[in-house]
DNA sequence: GTCTATAACAGGATAGAC
DNA sequence: GTCTATCCTGTTATAGAC
């Protein structure tokens, strides 16, 4: 009945990830404990050496995930052939419903990237997505331009954009401790929040 | 000539104070290491504990200093009585030009609260604080239905002001990774940061 | 008040039985 | 593949000399 084979690998090592994925983004790699995410998967410490050989190992396998599943969020939009009102809008719209599944991960990676600027795994930053961003800013230029957006810097409208998205989520504490919400009313909060941002920067934008 | 006085004790605890404030800034709590601490300051490690007892006691008085430090800056504009509008826009330049001297006070802020929300320190949360925010989002409302403002729940509208102006700071790591930004670059972004918040707000608060 | 030396402990990692 | 027991390093904290 417990004849380990490549299927209970896979579990474990499965269930190992989840939990690591779980004490990692809430407590950051320096304040995670090997132990937290043993008894958090229901198994033994020795064994997350066993999988993952060392912290250090199990905390790049996650980063690198979570990364990519940030990335993978921004992907999704900039490439298709629309104008910039309608990228902005469809970001706003993905960030807000994919984080809600995961409210913890954007401050997860700011923070680990703050932490350790130097030790960025390279592999992360494929050229092409360099050169999508610069796109993006090139078409808002061209956009303003013709007239058909209000005059901001390309960056700063992006920043203003994801500004407002990633804080939806990294400040809930903040907003739980200085406007004693509690979890019903932030529940609220997040239900009107894309449209909120979506009319927000739409009004921003028309052309004066 | 190294006779100890009072002055000493003052001097020191400062430097003590100063050191502890840049490495919990930039570590927090469980990526600080006393040693790193009493380095920065060029004192003994055992000097930190005849001052400040433990490493949660000395953390303990960094932090609540920092949050008042952040509340200091919003408290500032709540209380005046203008607009809705200038007040936003008092908030981004005071918040813009004051983290400009801290620039890892907001995450180190969100971060510790994230990690430990239950140990908030209650006498951080005097009652009129929230009565002040309560008041904004008061006055807010009165100013919509008013005309005087496009109709953004001010919730909302509060968090967007908050989320562009904090992420302006917290992005930085971020930037310089995804975008290849240099320091001076994010120099010249942050000179035309406060301009550029300051001016996507009027133009979304102008009612249509 | 400041230092050196050391105690006390936490946490990551490994050996070895099953 | 999974567990128990143990090692070993790094880190907080204290004792005691100056």
């Amino acid at each position: 009945m417990d004849k380990p084979n490549s299927q209970d690998r896979v579990d474990t090592e499965a269930r190992i990830l989840e939990a690591a994925r779980l004490v990692f983004f809430k407590q950051g790699m320096a304040g995670a404990r090997m132990q937290d995410i043993a008894n958090q998967a229901g198994v033994n410490k020795a064994l997350l050496h066993y999988y993952f050989r060392s912290k250090d190992k199990l905390f790049q396998t996650i980063f690198i995930q979570a990364f990519q599943t940030m990335l993978a969020s921004f992907k999704e939009i900039i490439v298709s052939p629309v104008g910039i009102r309608e990228k902005l809008e469809a970001f706003i719209h993905i960030y807000i419903s994919n984080m809600r599944q995961n409210p913890y991960l954007p401050l997860f990676i700011i923070n680990e990237i703050n932490k350790n600027p130097d030790s960025f795994p390279k592999q992360l930053i494929p050229q092409h997505n360099q050169v999508d961003l610069r796109q993006l800013f090139v078409q808002a230029q061209k956009e303003i331009e013709e007239g058909k957006i209000a005059p901001f810097k390309p960056l700063h409208l992006i920043m203003n954009v994801l500004g407002m998205s990633i804080f939806t989520f990294i400040a809930k504490p903040m907003m739980v401790q200085m406007l004693g919400i509690n979890e019903t009313q932030y529940e609220t909060f997040l239900n009107e929040r894309e449209e909120q941002i979506i009319s927000f920067v739409r009004s921003a934008l028309n052309p004066s």
